[in-house]
DNA sequence: TTCATCTGTAATTTTTAATATTACAGTACA
DNA sequence: TGTACTGTAATATTAAAAATTACAGATGAA
């Protein structure tokens, strides 16, 4: 179980929320009720994506790396590292086998469809939309 | 990490594979290369949904429940307990924060979303397609 | 020009989930 | 009645996720 999908999207609706702030660590992981150094780590891995901007130093934080409305849910799921859809066996089937030989082959491929099924969906819905259910 | 569904395709495909005959557990097991308790259990669940036919006693093992036509990969998909699509936070979001106190809601919306569209998918494959691709 | 407050990141520990293993009761057949 | 299976509980092991500790480096303000 991972959850630095729902982390990464918990923290763009925070900076989107509260546009032209900078945002701390501290606060951030106030929110989420995590660690603050799991927040830096995330938004480390979002800031190689432009998704994050962020400012050392006092007075220092994070902000939106571009407008919310380009900011789509297929990017933030490319960029965390979701583990696959399906699941990800870590057994290796018996090449002895003529099915087992074959299969992790054709389980792979299956996943990439559903991979792409994702993203498509994914690729609907904006940051902004997103941030939009918030009253 | 969790590889249930691979694990459950993999016995549904050797199933397939032989049909008429009775596959033991520790023969399954052999091709996956896990060990046959899990095999059992997993059939244990995908029994329950009639996927999979049992036989007790010596001689006994398993065998398809049903025509690999009519099994939908979505079908192992909702049998299975996979983890949902975009991973699952542990956190427990701040009620004190106006993002925090409504952000698991929109976030299980999304993750429904996600969720259907992936059955969509799975839908228009079944397990007599899926054991076509063995030759 | 130094103090306070932040980020960035490495190293380690703790916790939790997945998988493997052991054990054995129950069933069915020969 | 012995043998070869399934069914399932209990436990141990392994691996992954998350938390924690620690501290160097950046920046702004007193």
């Amino acid at each position: 179980m991972n959850g630095q999908f729902q982390i990464a999207v918990h923290i763009l609706t925070l900076l989107n929320a509260q546009p032209g702030e900078l945002l701390s660590s501290e606060y951030i992981a106030g929110s989420i009720n995590i660690n603050p150094v799991l927040v830096r780590k995330e938004i480390s891995n979002l800031r190689k994506y432009g998704l994050i901007d962020s400012k050392e130093g006092k007075a220092g934080g994070y902000s939106l790396g571009m407008a919310a409305k380009k900011i789509l849910m297929s990017d933030v799921y490319k960029a965390v590292k979701v583990q696959p859809a399906l699941g990800q066996a870590k057994n290796k089937p018996n090449p002895a086998c003529p099915v087992g030989k074959q299969i992790s082959e054709h389980l792979d491929e299956l996943a990439e469809e559903v991979n792409s099924t994702i993203i498509n969906k994914l690729k609907t819905i904006t940051l902004a939309d997103f941030g939009d259910k918030f009253n």
